[in-house]
DNA sequence: GGAACTTTCAATTAC
DNA sequence: TGAAAGTTCC
């Protein structure tokens, strides 16, 4: 695929670098293709160097995909030095190096949302879930406007903000003490310094010639502003966006972003990309039809001449257990009549849950299925375990990875010590690893718990010092030597999940060394980048498994299957409760629309009578989404009189006798 | 101090 | 239904 072959709009949009450009681009119009061939015009005849381009997309996976495609057209030394990544790893990259101007030493730690909901649960003083997210919400719905707590504080309009406000003032000094940044502050801070530091904002600009946006819709405030201050009044960037694919309010992402940006730039020139080339011309009418019913920021056409395709179907099932059967049993008898690989198949789902039963059913008859997004990896103990101690190692101030770190494996010091080194700690202003190497603690801690706290503080700062000079796979490995983990992983748990877990373990560090020897990053580098990715990815260049793609719609946002099952399309979960509660169902309608244009030839809907939740059955209503698809396009199964409703039973004797018929070989008897 | 047991409560979405 | 927090016991 080269220039010659791209439509006329397209062409137009690689070649324009007169200044700033705005690329409304629908769903499937070719928008990657674009950035991709845009970034390799640029080098090879706008005379550029890949060091100065930075192309931001909105996930890794997105980074990755598009810096693989860049490879493609470009020799490897044309494209070194460019920079594909998220606004975070961006942000990282500039503070990385300017640490120290906002405050910061290099080796700061950066905490996930679960570690911030803790220092949050802790300074609020309660254990209620929701409080702690609202709070957490609103302290970053502050950060994300560039309000310092002071002026959030002034700014309160009632008890909650109040609250919210003098939390977020404490939240801050501690982050600030643990030398951590959470996710907001990797954005925050870089436009702050920009803000304030002419030298810096130059010198950055110089670096940051020309800057690709990709998914523009989803920028919050911060994000917005960080691209204006790079940009300059020079404005040479492109923005890709579709105002239909905005799905990230809740972050903060501003849709009006888009519309702004005439108004800051008014030499903007903007180009539509309207023909799609993913979808067949019945999947798109249905997107449109659905989105039709929300108001219009900018008009558009979607169209497409892949044909009419087959109808969409919506399959209504007896509950959550009979819909994971009916895909399983659906997507196996399509495999098998049209001879399909499992990579050709995804099932996309409101919340990360969802995807529980779907696995549970997968697994019980051998579909092998690939999860991306959500933070699973992450999440599961073993892993958080090792992430404490290279974190400690990179940043001894760290204290919840310090707590962590030094409680597992257990060592003969619990609560009571740390509780008396927290004191300690507190009196004198210091970290709790610097605390526990200050002489005035001998009185305060028994020798049987201050020898084993001291041995311990001795061998993170040997490892600090080799951090930095060494390579990170061999020393990591070693650290789980010394520490002995595997043993202890098998001393407290059954055979069984100690394997999986220490599996888990192996993968991470794998992952770390290949990183880290890919990329000549030291451990403390890699320790930060890594609280920015959700999941860790295969070897460069290595083929994927094939296999069923389970996600999230928001995850799924940028990517295309042949043959989609979105589940859960009902009122509450599609659209979610809280939306509906809160008025945000146009947004739940755009997610709607976002998956409906992941499908290229077949799409199939679910919606169950009943489901459980929490140990309860709840009765459930299709999604007003299914009812606004024209009903030309779309086939109703299981609705009454129709006998196509898959109950538990039904769907195993069918799943069995697929089963039977993929191993002989004999076609299915329908 | 730490393992083993009991009770409680909760599920948007993600860098 | 299942994980996380609280409680008890050695």
């Amino acid at each position: 695929m080269s220039i010659a072959d791209m439509n006329p709009p397209q062409r137009a949009a690689v070649r324009y670098l007169d200044g700033p450009l705005l690329v409304l681009a629908g769903a499937g119009s070719g928008k990657t293709r674009v950035i991709t061939q845009k970034i390799a015009y640029l080098v090879r005849e706008g005379g550029m160097s890949a060091r100065n381009i930075a192309a931001i997309t909105f996930t890794n996976k997105a980074a990755r995909e598009m810096l693989e495609r860049v490879g493609k057209l470009l020799p490897a030394d044309a494209s070194r030095g460019l920079t594909v990544s998220t606004f975070h790893s961006l942000g990282l990259q500039i503070l990385r190096q300017e640490a120290p101007r906002v405050g910061y030493k290099p080796q700061f730690s950066i905490l996930d949302s679960a570690d911030a909901a803790k220092i949050i649960s802790d300074l609020l003083a309660t254990t209620s879930k929701d409080e702690i997210r609202r709070v957490q919400s609103q302290i970053s719905r502050w950060k994300n406007d560039l309000l310092a707590p002071e002026s959030a504080l002034v700014g309160a309009g009632n008890e909650f903000e109040r609250i919210a406000a003098r939390i977020y003032l404490n939240y801050q000094d501690t982050l600030l003490a643990y030398q951590a940044m959470d996710f907001d502050d990797l954005i925050r801070l870089p436009v702050r310094l920009f803000e304030t530091d002419r030298e810096a904002l130059e010198k950055w600009q110089a670096k940051l010639r020309y800057l690709l946006i990709d998914e523009y819709q989803d920028t919050n405030t911060c994000q917005y502003l960080l691209v204006k201050l790079l940009a300059g009044v020079r404005g040479m960037f492109t923005a890709v966006g579709d105002d239909d694919q905005s799905i990230y309010a809740w972050r903060g992402a501003n849709v009006e972003n888009l519309a702004q940006l005439p108004r800051d730039y008014p030499r903007l020139h903007v180009i539509k990309l309207e023909q799609n080339y993913r979808s067949t011309a019945r999947i798109l009418r249905a997107a449109n039809s659905v989105i039709s019913n929300n108001p219009k920021l900018f008009e558009k056409q979607l169209w497409s001449e892949l044909g009419l395709g087959e109808p969409l179907r919506a399959v209504q099932c007896r509950d959550d257990d009979g819909e994971a059967h009916m895909v399983a049993q659906r997507l196996l008898a399509h495999k098998f009549e049209h001879r399909t690989d499992f990579r050709d198949y995804a099932v996309l789902y409101r919340g990360n849950h969802q995807a529980r039963l779907i696995e549970q059913v997968f697994r019980e008859h051998k579909i092998p299925y690939a999860i991306s997004g959500g933070q699973s990896f992450y999440d599961r103990a073993e892993i958080k375990d090792v992430l404490g101690y290279l974190r400690l190692i990179a940043n001894p101030d760290d204290d919840p990875a310090f707590i962590r770190a030094v409680t597992t494996p257990k060592r003969g010091i619990g609560n009571t010590t740390l509780e008396k080194l927290g004191a300690y700690a507190g009196e004198r202003h210091v970290s709790l690893f610097t605390a526990a190497r200050e002489h005035g603690l001998q009185g305060r801690i028994q020798p049987a718990q201050l020898e084993p706290l001291q041995q311990f503080c001795d061998y993170i700062e040997r490892m600090g010092f080799r951090a930095v000079r060494e390579p990170a796979g061999p020393l990591i490995r070693e650290l789980l030597t010394a520490i002995r983990y595997e043993q202890w992983l098998y001393d407290s748990e059954e055979p069984r999940p100690a394997e999986s877990k220490w599996k888990n373990v192996q993968e991470l560090c794998g992952w770390l060394e290949r990183k880290g020897e890919a990329d000549g990053k030291n451990l403390v580098e890699l320790t930060q980048t890594i609280a920015l990715i959700t999941l860790l990815e295969g070897r460069e260049g290595e083929e994927a498994p094939d296999a069923v793609r389970l996600s999230t719609l928001h995850a799924s946002k940028g990517l295309e299957y042949p043959h989609v099952y979105l589940i859960g399309c009902e009122e509450g979960i599609l659209p979610h409760q809280e939306s509906i509660d809160t008025g945000m169902v146009e947004e739940e309608r755009r997610l709607m629309y976002v998956g409906i244009t992941r499908a290229q030839r077949t799409l199939t809907l679910s919606h169950c009578v009943k489901r459980k939740r929490a140990g309860e059955w709840v009765f459930c209503e299709p999604s007003r989404f299914i009812g606004e698809i024209n009903g030309d396009d779309i086939r109703f199964f299981g609705k009454p009189g129709q006998p196509q409703q898959v109950t538990r039973d039904e769907g195993k004797a069918r799943l069995a006798n697929l089963r039977e018929m993929l191993a002989s070989k004999r076609k299915p008897a329908e």
